[in-house]
Parts: structure tokens; sequence; C-alpha cells
DNA sequence: CTAGGATCCTGTCAGC
DNA sequence: TGCTGACAGGATCCTA
């Protein structure tokens, strides 16, 4: 679930509550979504918190990172005072915690509490040597993100390729943060249907692929992605959040705003994909 | 090396 | 009502 937007709003959001906290107690209640030993990470401080791709690291005081990959359906809630929370959007974003899909919980010395909530438990939370961390095999392999990327950096990755454009924009070692949704929504803003071989794709339709993924995430963030602010709107009824901003995902059957036509869902690189036929060639 | 499919896991929904 | 299969905002591993 969760792509770069998502992971970037709990970054910001956290932030503010988790900076200088005193991990004091770890409960593992999935081993599963653990790897390493968590007596590392008790007693530490977090010193930063920041973000890659679609991964959080929290820097701590005593040379160990701690690092949570929220994969599909992972959800972190900080609850204190207030409670935030991001990442999957679902009803138990208000749960009383932990629950169910409370996979790991974090007791800070000031009595807050963090969550990690993750329905299919492919998501993970894994402590490394702060030293290694550039080492790991996740942070070796991720590509740059658009931001850092032109769009002939993104050519020369995929013009000898013969897969669809969608597969390789999901490929993490391509270009980092982009996900199911936040690659339909790329190639809609950029007129370019999701089949459409590597090798095919001009150099000027890479800049504009490029341009419109910086795009689309950055409108994502400014609209807080998928948190609890959202999630739950004003008058206290639950919003889907998706239809803040999305144009092409999760449209099936409904207008194109661009031409007016119908967005058809299809299947490419294994996935649901939605797009407009008429616009994206 | 690449590309495509299976896989990990739980939950929900459509269709019978 | 139950059962079944498809599918879900990710990434890795296996096979050809």
């Amino acid at each position: 679930m969760p792509e770069l937007p998502e992971v970037e709003t709990i970054k910001r959001g956290l932030e503010k509550y988790v900076i200088r906290k005193k991990i004091k107690q770890v409960f593992v209640y999935e081993n599963k979504s653990f790897v390493g030993d968590e007596q590392n990470i008790v007693g530490s401080c977090i010193k930063n918190l920041y973000r890659k791709g679609k991964a959080l690291f929290f820097e701590l005081s005593n040379g160990y990172t701690m690092m949570i990959h929220l994969r599909m359906t992972g959800q972190i809630i900080f609850l204190g005072k207030e409670r935030f929370a991001g990442g999957h959007p679902s009803e138990n974003f208000l749960d009383e915690l932990p629950n169910k899909q409370t996979r790991i919980q974090f007791s800070f010395s000031s009595g807050d509490q963090m969550f990690f909530n993750d329905q299919r438990k492919f998501g993970f939370v894994k402590i490394i040597l702060t030293k290694d961390v550039s080492e790991e095999d996740f942070v070796r392999r991720l590509g740059k993100e658009p931001w850092e990327m032109s769009g002939e950096d993104l050519y020369k990755k995929i013009v000898q390729r013969n897969a669809d454009i969608k597969s390789a924009l999901l490929n993490q070692e391509i270009i980092a943060g982009l996900g199911n949704i936040y690659v339909d929504e790329t190639l809609f803003d950029s007129n370019i249907s999701p089949k459409r071989k590597c090798c095919d794709i001009t150099e000027m339709e890479a800049e504009q692929i490029i341009c419109s993924a910086r795009k689309v995430m950055e409108k994502s963030i400014q609209a807080g992605g998928s948190t609890i602010k959202n999630y739950v709107k004003a008058d206290g009824t639950r919003g889907d959040y998706l239809k803040l901003f999305a144009k092409a995902y999760g449209r099936e059957g409904e207008r194109c705003e661009k031409c007016g036509g119908i967005i058809m869902k299809i299947r490419v690189a294994g996935r649901g994909t939605y797009y407009c036929p008429n616009c994206q060639k």
C-alpha cells in the first residue's frame, strides 16, 4: 500500500512526536514482523527519522538504526496526547490498540506508545547497525527518486528493456518511490499507455514521466497521504482519501477528466491497472 | 543478464 | 448461509 508520499507523510507527522523519545519497551506480537534482537534498541533514544524510497529509518542513540517497511498493508500509529496514524487506510486507524493486526508495540519513557500494524504481515521492522545501513540490500539496490534524476537518466535505464513501461516504473532499482497507484497516475498525467514497451519510449517522453511523477507525488504529499486527518472528514465520517487526488486509479468506468472517455481497468505487470485508452497512447 | 510468474499473508467481496 | 476464487497501494525469489 503505502508508496513514497504516504511514507513521507508519516515521516513528517511522526518526527515531532518521537524525536528524542526513549524506547522503554518493545512488544513483539508477531515474530515474522521483527528482524533482529529487540533488546538492542531498548533504552536507546530516537535521534533522527528519515525516509529512503518507501522505507522509514529511525536512527538511534546507541549505534543502531531501526528500519520499517510497510509493504502492502502496514500502518504506524502513534498514541500520546494525540493520535497520529498513517499508512494503509482502514477502519482500524481509529481502533483501540493493540488490536488484532498489531505486530509490534513500542513504549516510550514518556508514556507514549507507537504501534506497527500490518494485516498481511508483509511489512517488517528490522534492526541494523547504523554503520551498515548503506550496505543493507534494500538500500543498496534502491534507485534514485524522481527529484534526483533527469529524464535522460530514466531514458538510459529503460531504453534497452523490453518490458512494459509500467513494470519498469514499479521497479525500485530503476526509480524509487512509485507503486501501483502512482505509476498509474504518472502515466495518466503523461498521456502514455502502461502497455508501451520501454524501448519505444522517447527521451522526451521519459522527461515527461519524471515531470509527472514529481507532480503527482508532490500533490499527494500536500494532501497528506493516507493519514487519519484525511481519512476522517471534518464531520467525523470516513472518507476515501484516494478520491482526493487519483484521476485514474480506482476509477474504472468513470469519465476521464481530460477527454470525457471511459477509464478502463486492465492487467499489466500482474497488477490492476487503470488508464484512459483515448488519452494514453 | 532479463522478464514473467509464484510467493509470502489476511481479509473482503462477488458470484454461485 | 456457506463456499470459492479473485483481488488487494510490495518486493523477493525462482524459472526459463
